[in-house]
DNA sequence: TCGGTTTATTAAAACGTTTTCGCTGCTCTT
DNA sequence: AAGAGCAGCGAAAACGTTTTAATAAACCGA
């Protein structure tokens, strides 16, 4: 590998000034720049990222907190969308990201041990399972920080509105006649109890009655678990007429769970989801979903935690809130 | 942060003696190497990885390729459970991934380049444009290497048998019946041909006559292009008993093109998907495709590239293929 | 001409490791 | 008793940078 040395010979100067020189320092003659940046090119020359860190204790490198855990991860859509973005942003902004873990290689080591080891210069919790202890030595510790969808005091956070989310869902049924919605939620999380909230809320304001056998708690992203709880409703006596289910994936449990008691959609009940991932379209009927903007999360997050990260003094700290839309499908029916 | 020297200050030893103990060489006597690990333990010690890898040139960081098209990419199930798999995998063995692309930061870096300058010990192609010219440069490289689903000439590879696995698909179809069959294929690209391959060679075999009209060539992941193409081959006046997708994500066109056309599946058209992704478990009727081994050829692809990064005198170049199995589901009727 | 300022350059230290080699003492042979 | 061998430890160089402080050279105004 050519280093700096090699070049300073070749072209008779000293590494300080071929430091420099590539570096664009002002203390280094035009003249002179130009020919140590045309050898550095001729020879092949790339910087050793790791002395550069070593010496600048910059690494140019974002952590990623990822959890594997079984139906989420990397396979679930709505995350996958926006780490996606979020890299894609990190990379436009000189960043690479590099994923966080623990246990690397059999030596235990926690994920903020981790992150001092690869000396990470900020960190992104993307998709994290938070009764994990290990989460509160990252949040406690003093490296900067941006988690998505869950709030930690002092810290900031991207998140999708939850709340309004779910209220503009209730106000397009409310719209469409349906006064006795089912709830199907996800397991207790910060987002479930916010998609929660909105729920209640926006069902007092309309003046629907919230019926606690209608509210079932479930599991995100399990098409089996909410295809046995929609089951449970249906068999239920008092039926109601639009169901909203856990996110959209889980949705397809649903709509298998009402097709095999015999009714059809939307005509003889209506089915909302959660999410708008792309699969929802081409459910059939097409699902009505309140689609995530996965895109701008992603990339807001990269930007406040890169802001973080270059000017910690003049960056605050703050919950930023991102709008979705929502996504008409045919599986709400009018029925006013 | 505590280094080797805070330590060696402690304890009264030179930082040498300090390295030596907490990487266990024989040539420090017990006694000073436990007092040594416990007062590093005590002041909290970590590593620097970059000043480590600066003396060893290794990173225990593996590069990864991964696109981010439209379609393809992270949002891909099998490519993210095969990196998912990847990802496990490497971190038993004590490496870390990091996501590799051009362009960092506005400057033009090219994959290679960037890949020496975060000095990772090997690559994996994991999802890539086989068109860019920037993988040549990597694959013409002197750093290790291992691809999947696609194989160069002296280079590893993890590969699914696509072409067995066609024909363990035909010979199935043609069990329960079928004689004619239409195939959508995908895009041209190495995997394509094979399955080609698979699909004529079997047919051939078993006497099925290979109609150039039912081979249709389309788009992987695409369920609008092969709505269309389903369409389109429903319209032609010979209809097919049975129809192979592209996979199983682009089969839900299928299933919604067959559907809109009134016929039901599979009673008067018969299915097939390649993949085995989840969701088409929750297809109805559960779609019938090839289940790929994800895990399998992700941590196979990680244990290939890093025995080619430690022991590289007696790893040999192979390529592997990896058996999926088929998953039946109720989307092939038996017209026997 | 001279002191002062600016400009261009460099030597050297530093970042935190690993590793080679050499230096002690000690034990073992003979 | 003397040499060989060995165990335990340390000094120092090295990896490739960046940065500070010092030096040298050129220029400029009075």
């Amino acid at each position: 590998m050519v280093s700096l040395k090699d070049i300073s010979a070749r072209c008779n100067v000293s590494v300080a000034t071929v430091s420099k020189a590539l570096n664009d320092h002002k203390d280094v003659s035009a003249a002179t720049k130009e020919r140590i940046i045309k050898t550095a090119k001729e020879m092949g020359y790339f910087p050793n990222s790791q002395a550069r860190a070593l010496k600048t204790n910059r690494t140019f490198n974002l952590g990623v907190m990822f959890t594997d855990e079984a139906g989420r991860g990397l396979t679930h859509e709505f995350f996958a969308k926006v780490l996606n973005s979020f890299k894609t942003e990190a990379e436009q902004l000189g960043y690479d990201i590099t994923f966080i873990n623990k246990n690397i290689g059999g030596k235990h080591m926690s994920t903020y041990e981790h992150c001092r080891y690869r000396n990470v210069d900020g960190i992104a919790m993307i998709c994290t399972d938070f009764s994990d202890p290990d989460v509160y030595e990252v949040v406690n510790g003093d490296l900067p920080l941006v988690t998505i969808d869950h709030v930690f005091e002092c810290r900031s956070a991207v998140v999708s509105n939850n709340e309004t989310g779910i209220e503009e869902l209730i106000d397009y049924v409310y719209s469409m006649g349906h006064r006795s919605i089912a709830f199907i939620q996800g397991k207790r999380s910060a987002v479930m109890e916010r998609r929660l909230n909105g729920f209640v809320r926006a069902c007092m304001n309309r003046g629907i009655e919230v019926e606690p056998e209608r509210m079932l708690s479930g599991e995100y992203h399990s098409p089996q678990i909410t295809y046995e709880l929609t089951k449970k409703l249906l068999e239920n006596g008092s039926r109601p007429t639009c169901i909203f289910m856990p996110d959209d994936y889980s949705a397809i449990g649903g709509y298998n769970a009402i097709k095999d008691h015999g009714l059809r959609i939307p005509e003889d009940i209506s089915v909302v989801g959660y999410d708008g991932i792309a699969y929802s379209e081409f459910l059939s009927p097409q699902l009505t979903s309140y689609k995530q903007n996965t895109a701008k999360i992603g990339s807001l997050a990269a930007k406040k935690l890169i802001s973080h990260i270059e000017s910690p003094a003049t960056t605050l700290t703050e919950v930023i809130t991102v709008d979705g839309a929502i996504q008409t499908g045919a599986s709400v029916a009018n029925i006013l």
